[in-house]
DNA sequence: CTCGGTTGTGTTATAAAGTAACATTTCCGG
DNA sequence: CCGGAAATGTTACTTTATAACACAACCGAG
């Protein structure tokens, strides 16, 4: 957990230079993959590329479509395979309440995500907010319950989406 | 969000006076309806029994199973349409990470609730974590994001579990 | 009470999400 | 270039959830 409280996160822009988004992401997956000596394969690489066409988390017959659509035939199991892998590696993350997964942007180091998902234009943004994260583990040790993994979904409206229906 | 910092929950004990759980739930709901004008029907009331049963969170499926077992012939949708009722008067959670649904022990007013679920026996404890709550809100604010709903959910061991797994 | 609309339920079929099991292929070190 | 481990292909299936439409129960207005 490097972040601080002061950090800025911020929703993307719809004008940012996603292609630069994509492509860091799958640098980093390659040199990481080599880092840890597991093998990021075509399929698997393809399966990420499809999970970071966009800020949205997708769902994983959405991802069979797109692999079929450039010409990969495949099958539901050769998605939930590429999805543990790529999960297990910290890579993506699955966002429970949408039943889908969504890139990390900080793959090199395991963390407790938290999310907040845009329900107009479906956005996620990954927070890795240390407040939250202490909050959660508070109440939890307070409980003398031992934290194993964390679920942090948050749904609302992202700025952009504030003002659009505001009209304001 | 009546609760402050310093309330304890705690795991039930599996010693607890679970029938007074259950009678006390299906009392308060009673009460509920009648002053919000609504309709706890029979399946309805068997729906939300049938989730009392434990403290764990139940499938729609089991739920299913259980109105059948009671001779109530039943069909998906005859569960998920009792299981929509409940969660819109907030008789019950769905807790997202389990596809599965549990009784709120505090029904009376709408809240965002945060469950700490035990892997071993399942239980789940709800908390209304004023600090959890909070740290999420500061967080989002933060990003001018708008929430509308939260879902926390941590898995991990409760303390009885964790002593029996220790053997300590 | 009774008509008629709203609300709730029954029923069938199907969509969406995920997994089990086993055959086949690819990779890579010896 | 051989052999075992890792990855992929393939088929079938389970689990979770919803759509669509027919029917029945409830309840207020007349």
């Amino acid at each position: 957990m490097p972040e601080n409280p002061s950090e800025g996160w911020r929703f993307p822009e719809p004008t940012h230079n996603h292609r630069q988004c994509v492509q860091s992401a799958l640098e980093r997956a390659e040199s990481l993959c080599r880092a840890r000596g597991c093998r990021l394969t075509e399929q698997r690489r393809r399966v990420l590329a499809l999970i970071w066409q966009s800020h949205r988390p997708v769902g994983a017959y959405a991802l069979l479509d797109g692999l079929r659509e450039s010409g990969h035939n495949a099958a539901p199991p050769t998605v939930y395979r590429a999805l543990e892998f790529l999960l297990e590696q910290g890579l993506i993350h699955r966002v429970e309440s949408l039943n889908a997964y969504v890139g990390c942007p900080q793959p090199e180091e395991h963390h407790h995500a938290q999310f907040l998902v845009c329900r107009a234009c479906e956005t996620a943004l990954e927070l890795d907010a240390r407040a939250i994260d202490e909050a959660v583990a508070d109440c939890a040790a307070h409980c003398g319950f031992k934290v194993e993994r964390q679920t942090v979904e948050v749904r609302g409206l992202c700025p952009r989406c504030q003002r659009k229906t505001h009209h304001g």
